[in-house]
DNA sequence: TCCGGAATCAAACGATCGTTTGAGCATACG
DNA sequence: CGTATGCTCAAACGATCGTTTGATTCCGGA
């Protein structure tokens, strides 16, 4: 829990590590990416990757690690602002989880870290999947408990089902990024706003449909 | 260029070659499965895939071929019946697409397959996805031209947007398959049904909501 | 029966992988 | 100033990768 001055670290060479390491594992996967290939992209001596994460798995780690950290706190943060209130919308729930992404997917580099996350649903790779579960299996998890409380008339593995969809295809949306490309005429600003209602009205015909 | 006799070729040693490759790909990735553990797994000499195939890339060229050959021939033949008529629906339709997928799934190892196919998604390789859009692209085209007609409130922008989510949806659950457990009161068959008709409704829904 | 191409085999090739080592460098503290 | 500590560096380690080689076995047709 401890990780000082999580923001505002520019230029160590541990920053400069996980950026090259997000980038090329989203580009070549965490197989195909070398710590060669890695260390020489972030300027940085090969050695430095067992110095600094102790191995190339728990650098993977901490690659998640990072972003969905800040990821998900702002997910609950928007959550908790509408959860279990009485006029909160199927809407408002599905912003809530889109929202945070969206704007993480925009800035710098996190846009290739939704490839990183779209591959680990792909791998089924046990340890990490079991990674993920433990730390952030309790968001997904308050987002389906608010799921089922706006769509009662759905049994339980109905929803299951209707959320695991919904996941698949925002995943896929947003790893392969760039499908809608912004008009020169509308600013970054809205146009990720016309994104957002775009999967937001999309998903909500998924889960609510008779 | 030969390949004779492509079926009814049950105990060949390129055939143990391809089931094996298609099992641990699916579980450990392109790169991820060596040559020595897949030939060890069908039981043949290391030096026979680079013999019968000449690489291991071709040799996963060769693993999509089997079924995609299958699986886009099977989706074409239903798409052709109901293509371009006045009754046809749009559920039709997504069950034309959706069916063959949901056969495969369930035949001896082709769920397997599902599992090699969204990791090919996940992988944004060049090489295979050039490989995947110039044997198998025109199917797709097809089927986006029938949605085309059967929703013509969509612009062209719009449907693009909605159909790639319904692939993401669609292939991120038969990847992942096994959400739903077939209940023991059930036959296979009707399970299958049952599944089917799921996804067909959750797609109608996302494909064609206001 | 003998021959010739197809298929299989053990063994080795060079390349690259993740990781480790030990010396060298820097900076801060007594 | 001397030294301890945190970090970087080139180099090497053993393991494993995809691929190739050359010998051996298999098997149908003249």
């Amino acid at each position: 829990m401890g990780t000082a001055h999580l923001h505002s670290a520019p230029h160590t060479t541990k920053e400069r590590i996980l950026s090259a390491a997000e980038e090329l594992f989203a580009r070549h996967g965490f197989d195909g990416a070398s710590l060669r290939q890695l260390t020489a992209a972030a300027g940085v001596n090969l050695a430095a990757v067992n110095y600094h994460f102790g191995s190339k798995d728990r650098l993977i780690e901490e690659v998640f690690r990072r972003r969905l950290d800040e990821l998900n706190s702002r997910r609950m943060a928007a959550l908790s602002r509408i959860a279990g209130q009485e006029g909160t919308t199927l809407e408002d729930v599905l912003a809530a989880f889109i929202k945070p992404a969206l704007d993480l997917s925009h800035d710098d580099s996190g846009s290739l870290f939704m490839r990183v996350l779209a591959r680990a649903f792909a791998e089924h790779d046990d340890t990490l999947r079991k990674f993920l579960s433990e730390n952030y299996g309790h968001v997904m998890r308050q987002f389906t408990a608010e799921f089922a409380r706006l769509l009662p008339h759905l049994s339980k593995e109905e929803l299951y089902w209707r959320v695991d969809l919904v996941t698949g295809a925002l995943t896929h949306a947003m790893s392969g990024f760039g499908m809608i490309q912004r008009k020169s005429d509308v600013t970054e600003h809205t146009h990720r706003e016309q994104t957002a209602a775009h999967l937001i009205r999309f998903a909500a015909a998924g889960l609510s449909h008779p």
